[in-house]
This record gives structure tokens, C-alpha cells and sequence, in this order.
DNA sequence: TATTGTGAAACCTTTCACAGCG
DNA sequence: CGCTGTGAAAGGTTTCACAATA
């Protein structure tokens, strides 16, 4: 994910590996809620707890950003939290266009986390002439014929595209033609971009289906465990995987 | 993330890697593509081009399915269709309840891509008891109250959670009290979980706190490129991260 | 003394490149 | 001949375990 920008040019010790970055977030978010408590300082244990992963692998996140913490007592935590704020560029204000103001974009557009870290919804954009001057969150929504001009006029370098599949790929052209060089696409197609363009994807349909693989491992385990673990996995294995001949029925659609 | 299940019983080589997992329902996609085009057989070329990865991965993950493929010719859309929906477990339906009806709730509650792929909105639960009895997307929401009986009733396995964050724990340690054990999260915030249950989280401010990372990257160099790269990449070396103080302004925005 | 910062080991993922096969 | 399937190499990530130190 996130690919574009493929010749790196690999330029000194400032390149913070793609893992750790996407976990910066998270550990803000922790380090935020600490600091609304007024918590002083926070060890890497209790951090990492509070963050969801072990705290090895947090400080060895925070050993890319330099040495921020204090032996034997641990991180300042609104130091950290300017740290990673920095870091992750959110000292600045990024205006925000999203497209396709359907149920997820209007969610999209409602929800307050967006607002909260730097992000702001410059506009909404929808092929609908219906919707035209419509407010949803109180922004009143605009047509796709001025795309162009409100990524312009706004200096905007991320869109949210929440339209239907089938019209992401022309409105992701426009968005990257207007100067957009950051998207985040809701919708289930894969987007081609030039270089230089960072995309990422959020795909509901594809979460749910990763979790179903495992649930059905844990049923088939389950099984398992109940009659013998050799005994049962054979007996599934032939009775719900013929040789392979009769593809059964392909999913409704 | 979808952590939970730390004591993997490593069995047999049905080790399917979890990186391959992800991708399954991408090639999955594109293949029903070509099968309603009624397209018989594909080439890793083609179909990693669809799905947006190189050839080579595709061919190694589709390895860890068994051989499915045909030297000289390709793969068979149908049958591939066919094997990868029964890896991922689709060839059964999985009943899910979503959790917190608001705007993101409504929107996922409405979300074609849901019923699409096996899976069935088997109930709408919010605390609102304003909202009880109320249908959205034709289906009438009911109240968390009842979230237990509910569960039971419908068998359900994956819930969904779409509350705000302050919510989202306790919910949590009710769907898993009553049986669930996948859980997709839209809450921000950490979900703490027992062994056995898996978690897999869906966070737009995390996403474009990603994007912005990047961004501020590409104007950096940006800047750089504009002045000679290696002076201008020493000078942002000693300038930016001196002992910590000025942080220069990157990008007017 | 408690906790960070980090080399080194273990593990996982991607890519390469080509043998094997239809 | 063309394309798959896969060892082996390369690259990235996590975990371990302990020296360094406030």
C-alpha cells in the first residue's frame, strides 16, 4: 500500500521505515490522551500498552525519531507529542477535498477525527446536480464540473474518494491532474496513479473477508480439536473439496 | 493488526502467510471481473496488473494455494474464482451485526460490497432507544439491550463496530461475551481482546496521518530538488534537526 | 535502580531468475 | 515457445537481551 515514489532516493539515516510511520499515529493518539490527563511522563511499557504493541517495538519506533526519552524514567509526554506531531506534519493545516458524498462521504465528512489533527474538509464534491449547494456538515456541497478550480483555489494535496467503483479512476485522474498528490480511495477498485502519487485504500469488503478466512480456520480447529485432529481434518478436506471437478455455484453475486 | 491466536499450532503446510491472506480478496475481485466479462484464463501478467501488484507475488502467493495454474497458458478464471473463495471462506454465508448506527453505521449498513461477497447484515444494534424499530436500509434497528440475545439467535460470529471510541471497549466485551470472535473496528481506539479473537481496525484519521507523512516528505524534496539536492539536503540536515528548536516552516500549504 | 536505546538474531515478505512443463 | 512454480537472495520487520545511563 502506499506505494508511488518508488526511486527513493534513499538519501541518509532520516528514512523512518513504513511500519514505524504507520504506527505513529497510534501512539499519538495514546500520548494525547495522556496529556489531556496532565501525565507527565510515560514509560515505553505503559505507552506501549496503551498503544496495543509490545514495548520493544516502540522504542525501537521512537530510536528512528532520535532519543527523546530519559533513561530510568521514561518520555516527556507533550515533548513526544510535538515529536511525532511534527513528524507526521501535522503542525501543519492540510485541507481536504472528498468526493462522492453518498452515505459514506457525508460519514466521512461528519466525522469529528478528521478535524481534530490538522485536517480540514476544504470540500465536498459530488456528481449530482441534486446535491449541488446541499450542505452536509454544514459545507455546502459542490459540483464535480469545478473540481479542478476548488483543488486550485484551496492549494488541496489530499482527496477522499467515496464515489462508486466506477467512477473512481476517472475522478482520481482529475484530482491527480488538478495537483492532488495524495489520495485515500473507500472505493473497491484499484486506482493507477503516476509516480509521485501516494495512494491508500480503506476496503470494508476486503477487512470483512481477511476476518472470514480466519474465523474459518478457527472453526475448522475447533473441529479438530473435538474428534481427533488428523481424523477431522481429513474428513473436511474430502468432503468439502472434491478432487476438484464440479465448481460449484460461484457465489451468488 | 489482526493479532490474537499467538500460539499458532503451526500445522501441516497449510501455513497460508498472512501478507498473502490480504491480498487474496484483491485477486478475488479482479477475477470476478474477468469471469462476468466471461474472460476463461488469465496470465499472472494480466491479472496482477488488475489486481495492482507484479506478477511475481501473485505466482508466489497463489503457490501457498496449491497449483492451479497452467504452464504456457494461465489460470482458469472460474476455477480460481472458485478456489480462492473457498480459501477465504466465502462459499458460506457469515451473518454480521453492525454496532452504532450513525452516519458511519447507516453508510456500512447500506454498503452494496457487504452482501455482495457472503456476507449478510443479520442486525443494526444502537443504544439510541430514539432509534429502535426504525429501519435503515431496510432493516430495523434494534436496541443493546438485546445484543446479546441477538447474537445467539443469529448465530453471528463478526461484528462490526461503528460506535464513538468511548463505546467501543465495552461493546467489544460484549459481543465477545456473547460469542462473537472477529471483530472489524471503526472506532478509534484500541480494542482489548482475549486470545482467539481477532481484530482488525479501520481508522480514517490514522490513514491520513499516513498521507500526510508523505506529503510533507515530497515537499521537503520538493525544496530540495529546487536548490541543488545535496547542499539543500545538508542544510535541511543541520537546520531541522538541530537540538530540536526552530522547526522551519516546510510548505506554505 | 529503572528504563532507554540498540546491536544481533529470528522471522516474514518481496523480488529475482530460471528450471520445468504443457 | 510461453508461462507457471519455486528455490535462493535480498530486503524489511519484530523480538531478544543487555549495555549504557539519567
Amino acid at each position: 500500500m502506499a506505494t508511488g515514489r518508488t526511486h527513493r532516493p534513499a538519501t541518509r539515516s532520516r528514512g523512518i521505515p513504513e511500519a514505524t510511520v504507520a504506527r505513529l499515529p497510534l501512539y499519538l493518539r495514546a500520548l494525547t490522551a495522556l496529556s489531556e490527563r496532565s501525565v507527565p511522563t510515560v514509560s515505553s511499557e505503559e505507552l506501549a500498552a496503551a498503544a496495543g504493541v509490545n514495548s520493544a517495538k516502540l522504542r525501537k519506533d521512537f530510536s528512528y525519531l532520535g532519543s527523546y526519552g530519559t533513561r530510568g524514567v521514561g518520555y516527556d509526554v507533550e515533548y513526544l507529542v510535538y515529536q511525532i506531531s511534527r513528524e507526521l506534519g501535522l503542525t501543519q493545516d492540510w485541507p481536504v477535498v472528498i468526493v462522492g458524498i453518498g452515505n459514506l462521504g457525508a460519514a466521512l465528512a461528519n466525522y469529528g477525527g478528521f478535524a481534530s489533527r490538522g485536517f480540514r474538509v476544504a470540500a465536498l464534491i459530488d456528481a449530482d446536480p441534486a446535491m449541488a449547494g446541499k450542505p452536509v456538515a454544514g459545507i455546502p456541497v459542490q459540483h464535480t464540473d469545478d473540481l479542478e478550480r476548488i483543488i486550485r483555489d484551496n492549494g488541496v494535496s489530499i482527496g477522499v474518494i467515496a464515489t462508486p467503483a466506477g467512477a473512481a479512476q476517472q475522478v482520481c485522474d482529475r484530482l491527480v491532474g488538478a495537483g492532488v498528490t495524495s489520495i485515500l480511495n473507500f472505493a473497491p477498485t484499484v486506482l493507477n496513479v503516476p509516480d509521485g502519487v501516494d495512494v491508500r485504500k480503506v476496503d470494508l469488503s476486503i477487512e470483512l473477508q481477511i476476518l472470514a478466512f480466519h474465523e474459518q480456520r478457527k472453526a475448522g480447529e475447533e473441529a479438530a480439536a473435538d474428534a481427533g485432529v488428523a481424523a477431522a481434518a481429513a474428513r473436511r478436506e474430502s468432503a468439502e473439496q472434491g478432487p476438484d471437478g464440479d465448481v460449484p455455484a460461484v457465489m451468488p453475486a
